[in-house]
DNA sequence: ATCATTATTATGTATATACATATTATGTCA
DNA sequence: TGACATAATATGTATATACATAATAATGAT
């Protein structure tokens, strides 16, 4: 048996992993309590306890009080995706970024938008249309729809020099959101817009944002079908 | 130090997450030291630094040892999206899962899938191809090569009755990820097997698993495009 | 002044202790 | 047997204390 020497959370925790990844503690095995595993690696219970729960939040030990704490039988994984103001996205990538106002005026919700934030259909709402450009190419079209009750200061935003997303970030930050991805054809707006074939595909990420009881704003984010989102887990 | 009910870092935390929602503490200030904070609100500095500590992993509070903690001025937020077992997944949304094994044989790899796993090419991979129903409609398409090396037991899986994703998944859990979001038109081949028109829109999750210095599989995983990937944050 | 050294300080971690809470196992009574 | 109360137990949380570490601020030497 390896005495492992180590007293800190993140060595325990790293053992840990091991023998969940080596199959020491095959998947759906109940594992040691935390005051023999304490015992075994020398150290405090809150310290075995700070490391399994990391373990669990991970998602790759499952804890239930008196039951014990057993390796996830599926590790339903998670991937983190940073959802980044375009235009870090495009100058990070190296690309010179632009921004282009399509339209930008108050219009009375259609049934779909309203119902997506629970407002009455025909509510007044900021409608605002937008190109991000890198390097003069279309990278995202932006459709958003902005509830006025939420965010009354935006009705004067001209967006001349910021983009709504960044202008919604710095000023209504901390929100929560419901975030979707999917594919589809171009329709001919669209298509028009980001410069591709009608019928092309497309790759949507549609935001909605929300503070507790107070939908924010309903975005649509269009991007060409090449547009890669990549992330490491 | 009144009659106080328990001071759990949760109502802490939540209590913070409020004055950061609400701009008590504005983005990039500053906010009060731990033990100021334990101060007011009555409890351990141990307490606090819980709560702080989660709110600086959500990403809404950046700490920094001797310069201190100040709310994050681009909440770069990340979206999280489980990357479920098919079957579940299928299962939870009520569907019945059937399972169909179109190929599976030992070939040389492809210029693109070598390179992608970083094996010299011709190497001989197990390639896999099965599609996954719901209620007897396509669900998604599966198309993946697997390195022997690291897995060289599947070679004998006939995967009848257990599909190769959830082989893998049992068998070699807990490795490292590369995943990839992005839409496409669907090619012949898949459109067929799919059961959409040609050039239709398809939406494709790629994932590169491995182990520390060992490439495990690559799979492409297709789906309609009216598939959507939903999460909240 | 500039640079290197040291002191200071806020966060980071470890520990013993105590009690809370959820859940299971057990026992009792009808 | 079955319903229900009760004990047992593993994890969850709170606390005081102590020391570690990183980064800044202050200090001194050149």
């Amino acid at each position: 048996m390896t005495a492992s020497a180590r007293k800190s959370f993140h060595a325990i925790k790293a053992e840990m992993a091991r023998r969940i990844a080596e199959r020491v503690w095959a998947p759906g095995a109940l594992i040691p309590g935390e005051e023999v595993l304490a015992v075994e690696f020398d150290c405090a219970r809150a310290t075995v306890n700070r490391a399994l729960q990391e373990l669990a939040r991970g998602g790759v030990l499952v804890r239930k009080r008196k039951a014990g704490t057993r390796v996830a039988l599926h590790p339903m994984r998670e991937a983190r995706f940073v959802i980044p103001i375009v235009r870090q996205e495009i100058e990070n990538k190296g690309g010179i970024y632009q921004f282009r106002l399509l339209s930008n005026q108050v219009e009375k919700a259609p049934q779909s938008i309203a119902e997506r934030l629970g407002l009455a259909k025909g509510k007044a709402m900021l409608h605002v249309r937008s190109l991000h450009l890198s390097n003069s190419k279309p990278y995202q079209y932006e459709d958003r729809w902005v509830n006025l009750d939420a965010v009354p200061s935006i009705r004067h935003e001209t967006f001349e020099t910021i983009s709504p997303n960044e202008w919604l970030v710095t000023h209504s930050p901390f929100s929560q959101a419901e975030i979707v991805f999917h594919a589809a054809l171009a329709d001919p707006e669209e298509a028009a817009i980001l410069d591709v074939r009608e019928r092309d595909s497309v790759f949507i990420i549609e935001r909605l944002t929300y503070l507790p009881q107070k939908p924010i704003t309903y975005v649509r984010m269009i991007h060409p079908g090449s547009h890669r989102m990549v992330t490491q887990l």
